[in-house]
DNA sequence: CTAAGGACCTGTCGGC
DNA sequence: TGCCGACAGGTCCTTA
């Protein structure tokens, strides 16, 4: 589920219930991720205080006092906030309990998802070459001139790359180019750069728009599924293949981009 | 350095 | 109804 957007209404989430509250106790049911989780972390995070949840690219940093946790949803993890007495269900690998008795509960069936521990002052290596985040100074067409220069690779490979910018995930590669108006095939390295400041400010505000709405769908992270609803009615040609592009009536394309379904407007992206 | 492909996992859906 | 392959929102790692 999680695309940037998700990850950032996820973190808005959950950050005022567990703010300022202490860990009583970090219970790992399914250390099996995408890495396993280390056996050391519980006792490194138990009795801590978290001081605020921050996020870069699409992890969650869990800031406690002598480092942080730092989670990541893959590709269908999710959190919510639960009472002390809720069922698990199956998959639910991760409970952050807190000292007023909810839990911040982690739910991966695919277990593409990940838990590390990074200790202050140091720089976890799976952050040291990220790109810019696309919603922050730093991330324009400017920006994506030099980073995309001579590079030969399909424009929506080299956008889902997280050294050119972080966040953009399949989705939203897709409809960041269809905005910009350039075919998702062109040579990364061979667009005008006016047509980069395009793309930077399709990226953001395609962006900007879906964490908006996915603000309004969080309504109680307690009680509920947690699960912000996916604007599938918002977006213009992901999943809409044969449907007619909303620019111009032809219908959408499908292909497949670097082992990624993409889909876009033949007619409105050149 | 860049690009391409494989890998990690489970669940769901469409077709036969 | 049951089985099987294709596919799913991420991204790291290996190989060329």
């Amino acid at each position: 589920m999680p695309e940037l957007p998700e990850v950032e209404t996820t973190r808005r989430g959950v950050e005022p219930h567990l703010a300022g509250r202490r860990i009583a106790a970090l219970n790992v049911r399914d250390p099996r991720l995408r890495w396993p989780v280390a056996p050391d972390i519980a006792d490194r995070a138990e009795g801590q205080r978290i001081t605020a949840v921050d996020r870069r690219a699409k992890y969650l940093l869990i800031r406690l006092e002598t480092g942080s946790l730092m989670l990541h949803l893959g590709m269908s993890g999710s959190l919510r906030i639960v009472p002390a007495e809720t069922p698990l269900r199956t998959h639910d690998h991760l409970d952050l309990i807190l000292d007023d008795g909810h839990r911040l509960r982690f739910h991966d069936p695919r277990r593409f998802g990940s838990l590390h521990w990074v200790a202050h002052g140091t720089e976890h290596p799976l952050l040291a070459r990220l790109g810019p985040e696309p919603l922050e100074e730093g991330f324009d067409g400017a920006w994506l001139r030099r980073a995309l220069a001579g590079r030969r690779a399909a424009v929506k490979a080299a956008l889902m790359d997280a050294s050119v910018v972080v966040g953009v995930g399949n989705i939203y590669a897709s409809e960041a180019l269809f905005r910009a108006g350039i075919h998702p095939t062109r040579r990364a390295g061979r667009i005008s750069r006016q047509r980069l400041d395009r793309l930077a400010d399709a990226v953001k505000s395609v962006l900007s728009e879906a964490i908006a709405a996915g603000g309004t769908t969080l309504r109680d992270f307690y009680g509920g599924d947690g699960q912000p609803g996916y604007f599938r009615q918002s977006l213009s040609v992901y999943g809409r293949a044969g449907e007619p592009c909303p620019g111009c009536g032809e219908p959408v394309r499908q292909r497949v981009i670097g082992q990624r379904s993409s889909y876009y407007c033949p007619r409105c992206q050149r």
